[in-house]
DNA sequence: TGATTAGTACTAAACTTTTCGTAGATGATT
DNA sequence: AATCATCTACGAAAAGTTTAGTACTAATCA
């Protein structure tokens, strides 16, 4: 559950959270847009990325149509874990803080973290 | 403000933050500790690092001296912006529950995040 | 002073990740 | 069937990062 993607693949990996599915054309077609990128390099990319089985490929039609093999929350998970490991050893508050002074959050945000403490309170009583 | 330090340039940081300021061999101790690693290897990352201005050198002795640039604080920010910008698109939200939920906090640092988030509501008035 | 120790500079290999060209296969079109 | 468009496979170059050996220099000590 911790195999912590590339920064190009995650890239790659947005795309097909968001389409939930996609062939290599879908995904070129959306990073093309955002930086020049040949075809073949995202295609090169997702068999890599299919041995490394971050993504599971359906090869019943010609273009191959990819997913995601883990969601998009235990990705952001075990990069966050990584984060606060490498970068904070180990100090979640310390990572919080930076957040909430990096990107200030909007009123709603706050409340809806407010909650989330309210959660974790509880599991300590 | 944003030069994003790699995997091993951070363990060098570290060190350098842990201590202020170092000598190659006071950090290749402390690094070759934990994993064992060549001398040179320490001085050709700090060298590296020196031109990347993530360090800087003071070689007024024979054994020069490094202190990091950026103050720990700065660069935990950066790479949490990065973070969001890649992983999170955007959202402190999303990371904030991840660290929440991956890391559980003890009950003072659940206190100390109630206090930021005040914090940062006063803003919003 | 001659030998030894502790240091930096430089070079390059090894490894990882990213990029893309070329070739060949498959399917659609006329 | 011949042509054209679209796709995958493969190989390898390019770029980025990490590692460590060798050579040279400066300081120390016996």
């Amino acid at each position: 559950m911790s195999n912590k993607p590339t920064k190009s693949e995650l890239k790659i990996l947005n795309v097909l959270w968001e389409l939930k599915q996609a062939t290599v054309r879908e995904v070129h077609e959306i990073l093309n847009d955002r930086k020049p990128t040949a075809y073949t390099t995202v295609l090169k990319m997702l068999q890599i990325m299919t041995e490394k089985n971050l993504v599971e490929r359906d090869d019943s039609n010609k273009a191959h149509i990819f997913r995601a093999k883990q969601t998009k929350e235990n990705t952001q998970k075990s990069l966050v874990s990584d984060l606060i490991e490498k970068a904070f050893r180990g100090s979640a508050l310390k990572l919080v803080q930076h957040v909430l002074e990096t990107k200030p959050a909007s009123a709603e945000e706050l409340k809806e973290i407010r909650k989330l403490i309210k959660k974790a309170e509880k599991k300590h009583k």
